[in-house]
DNA sequence: CGACTCTGAGTAAACGATTACCCACTGCCT
DNA sequence: AGGCAGTGGGTAATCGTTTACTCAGAGTCG
């Protein structure tokens, strides 16, 4: 019933065009010596016969399966499924194949994750995960994006601007009338990423230029799950830690962050000022609508299949670590600039 | 600088190990004969040396790519994110690769991506998508998910009991005091896919049952965006559309539809009840948090994918349309069932 | 005219895995 | 002892393409 019937092999064709395979390849791949007639007639067969080239046979040959692959912590947050929108948007018009694949929490599934796409030959790979990669053996460019390493500059990477991120978000705590805030994120990705020390770096910067005492104890760990951080946020409370403004390093933590705080009986924005991070779209629907500092997902991931890109075809790169803009989105998750107190 | 160079091959396995290949090849795979004391050697080499064989060499001598297409709408919607992890997981474990593609809401770019997986010779598909698909011109087994064709009940569908679901959901409306509910739902999809069909046969069932007037034309018909659902249920109210009750055949739409009632100036759920379909984890984060029927979207993968492969596999199949059950989750979007009043 | 350079095209060896076929050996039965 | 079956494993062909060599013929130049 779903018998696959043999497809037209070069072979055939040669002997259809009495010419010898090399020919009808040099032709099909525009590379080499042939004359014009030769051209025409290869291609009339080939639209004739619906020739179409077996993919497997060139991979194996040419060591490269046009493909690429992309890691992500999960697709089933939407800021990560707008980034593998864009990704694949930009290598389906290039004729690559994308494989998308979920390193999820957990570090072994993430090392059989690698060993996967190493056996599929991939040509590039954009990743996007807490877990170290060593680049050595993947054996072929890789492009960081979002979560960057912080050991390593001299790798590629695309990322938001994330230190003018933290900025702005303190920028809204404080203007909202934060005295004491705190900020949440993963104890791993303090330890292993620019990303998040960047936010932080930001964020302590324009405390301190605004006179807000905040220091790197101000923090609170938890995974950014949505029922982890609620759950680390109310224990907290409940611990006797106070603060009245929080950062919270993605939104699904802070929409968990949000009601971690009210089943600690306090409310927001009144007691505390919460921001997240990405903007996804759920902020603007969830109550209280959540104050943000939205990233171009779109862009991040177009920049990184850009630069991806440019690696594997070994175009000189001028730029490899490129930042890309964010944004303050204010809603009601914050106070209303109400005519800012005292310095 | 990113020089491939050869990832281990069986024939270096077979040279360490003092091997030939085809020996390793049968332990690899399991079939043939060997002793437990060499197959022991190979697994503890493969382990070492993190061997992964070369897909494209597997592909081209058995003539089967080991590669199955997986078509979404909007793998942004959490739900369809959902499906494909769980046919992930299930197709990861068996070392096939998954394409996944981005329908989206244009025809044309539907017609691409089939052609662009024909050309990769997939072995299965499991299609989720709103556009018919011609199944002759994939050349391999074909499972619908979640969206099921309504002209054709000899493919093979896996869906959630969707005639359950509409009766649930008119229960919800109907014990939450609703007299006069309408269905929210795309006009396409009312046209093409037995899914939604099913969902108003069960809804229409269940309130005739209970004694409520309702016909086919108590529908209003919105694509389930969140912006076109608002703007559609604001406009329908403005023009003099009266309903205290509204079902809504997913939760991206239902939330929007929330925003467009209470945009027209009525309160969710004093003047309308609100039902949505899929249980998204948004719905208990948005406020009103949502009523909704909860469909098993890791089950509809999971099946799906095991339909998928039984197919491919030719095995003997008993039943082609499997139904996954529903749930009704009850929440702050419809009124607490407050001793229901006259019949 | 001889030496060279192009041009167009063929030959055959890879690429890495699978598998039909074969063989050597062991143990067992008659 | 001879025959036979079962076991473990090697040999080599094969899948469809690409590409480094090679080569015959034609044109060009001194």
């Amino acid at each position: 019933m779903f018998a696959k019937k043999a497809p037209v092999s070069i072979k055939q064709l040669a002997k259809m065009a009495n010419l010898s395979t090399a020919t009808i390849s040099r032709v099909l791949n525009n590379n080499g010596r042939f004359s014009s007639k030769t051209r025409d007639m290869v291609i009339a067969l080939v639209k004739e016969t619906g020739y179409a080239p077996n993919v497997a046979a060139k991979a194996l040959r040419t060591r490269t399966a046009r493909a690429i692959g992309l890691v992500v912590p999960d697709i089933a947050n939407e800021f990560f499924a707008l980034i593998a929108n864009a990704v694949e948007r930009h290598f389906f018009d290039q004729a690559y194949s994308l494989f998308i694949c979920n390193a999820g929490e957990n570090a072994r599934r993430n090392e059989s994750i690698l060993a996967s796409l190493r056996g599929k030959g991939i040509d590039g790979l954009i990743y996007i995960s807490r877990f170290p990669l060593n680049p050595a053996e993947v054996e072929a460019p890789v492009v960081y994006l979002d979560r960057i390493p912080n050991d390593d500059s001299a790798l590629a990477g695309v990322s938001s601007d994330n230190r003018q991120g933290g900025r702005l978000a303190a920028r809204a705590l404080v203007e909202a009338g934060s005295r004491r805030p705190v900020m949440l994120c993963h104890a791993d990705d303090l330890k292993r990423l620019a990303t998040v020390n960047d936010r932080m770096t930001g964020f302590a910067e324009y405390l301190a230029e605004r006179g807000v005492a905040w220091t790197a104890k101000d923090v609170i760990l938890s995974p950014l799950t949505m029922s982890a951080a609620r759950q680390n946020v109310r224990r907290a409370i409940e611990e006797g830690r106070r603060f009245d403004g929080l950062f919270v390093s993605s939104d699904i933590g802070a929409i968990g962050a949000v009601y971690g705080i009210e089943d600690a009986g306090l409310r927001v924005p009144q007691d505390v000022n919460v921001v997240g991070y990405d903007d996804i779209s759920f902020c603007e629907y969830c109550r209280p609508a959540l104050s943000t500092v939205r990233q171009n997902a779109s862009a991040l991931g177009r920049e990184g299949a850009r630069l991806l890109q440019a690696m594997m075809e070994k175009r000189p790169i001028q730029n490899k670590n490129i930042k890309v803009p964010v944004e303050l989105v204010l809603r009601a998750s914050t106070r209303r600039s109400s005519a800012e107190s005292q310095s």
